[in-house]
DNA sequence: TCAATTAACATACGTTTCGTATGTTAACGA
DNA sequence: TCGTTAACATACGAAACGTATGTTAATTGA
């Protein structure tokens, strides 16, 4: 066990890289961070980072990929709990908006990746919007909800998510009350995708 | 006529500056805007820009309180055509979105300024974002909206508006196809707030 | 009226940072 | 065993930003 492969080797150097562009993204942003400097603090240099990611972008890529990742994995695992198509959908948006409270994915996702790549991050295009979408076009097939372009509306849905945790994270205001504040008006808005009774 | 005063003369070279700015912010970006080569452009240097604006933060922050004060004089002048509050409203939310689809105003508002400035730039504080929110407020103290969190909502509708925007002008899709599509899916989202009949 | 100050710029410089080009070492294949 | 290639490190060149330092012309005050 205390012997490694060479393949390991290069695998943990990737890893380790990752791992500290991903941390000094998140706490100093994109544009402020020196590839000298994180490198140096993982102990390697820009050499190896432009061997394994070929630019700086790159790296910003795979950092986003590894997020991206991370958060359809814990929105799937949060909607598929509940118990009808609608409650699910709704679950995945409230949950997508507590994601998009935590400063890394704030930061990172949120802010900075949009003025690098002028979209949405087509890197992962979106794992989160497209579950969205697709969930939306079930209950439109169901009848749960008018119809709708789905794509649209789980676009205009990540704006809601995203602009939210914008202001809930504003230094004035108390955070918890806000997110209360938010998730209610959340709820308003996608009262109207229903159909009437 | 021919004659100008001095005073008119600095307002000349500033309001070059800011123009030669917002175009070249526009069409490739702060980030890719070089400070030598768009103040050459508009036959100046970069010492008349770090004397009239400090920075080139300072001078995005100028170019966006411009930008701003049209947009909500815009806003303004749309929204009061319409006879009734809530259609006030309705409108308000529509132009705006037709607004976030020039060019200008995608690029540098909704795309870069946010990577600059974590939040809405707080800059201009968002003209349109408030204009919204004291919208909502009457319409919610009339009762024709329910009493939802009008700081909240205001700022969600913002998201709506800059991620359809997005949406609509990827290069794939017919744009105005999509807008109809946008503003369908708003008009749905929009409907959740209104009191039931 | 004239000297001193200040505004409105231009020019020159130093620093930072990115990307690339060029080593260097070790593994792997023929 | 020898050539090749992967996995890095090091060195170099080219922006680009901010600042420090002119320079000129207007304005102020005595």
């Amino acid at each position: 066990m205390t012997r490694r492969s060479r393949a390991q080797m290069i695998e943990e150097t990737r890893a380790k890289l990752l791992a500290t562009a991903r941390q000094a993204f998140a706490s100093q942003g994109y544009g402020q961070t020196s590839m000298d400097d994180f490198t140096a603090a993982a102990g390697l240099t820009r050499g190896a980072l432009y061997h394994h990611f070929g630019s700086k972008e790159g790296l910003l890529i795979a950092v986003i990929e590894q997020i991206e990742a991370e958060v359809g994995d814990r929105l799937q695992t949060a909607s598929a709990a509940e118990p009808t198509p609608w409650l699910g959908f709704r679950c995945r948006c409230r949950t997508y908006l507590e994601l998009a409270l935590e400063p890394e994915i704030r930061r990172i996702i949120l802010q900075d990746a949009r003025a690098i790549f002028g979209d949405v991050p087509q890197a992962a295009q979106s794992v989160g919007i497209a579950a969205l979408q697709a969930a939306l076009e079930e209950l439109i097939a169901a009848g749960t909800v008018q119809p709708v372009h789905a794509g649209a509306v789980a676009r205009m849905i990540y704006g809601i998510v995203t602009e939210a945790s914008f202001w809930i994270a504003e230094p004035d205001g108390d955070p918890q009350a806000r997110l209360a504040q938010a998730l209610d008006g959340l709820d308003r808005l996608l009262a109207g995708l229903l159909h009437q009774a």
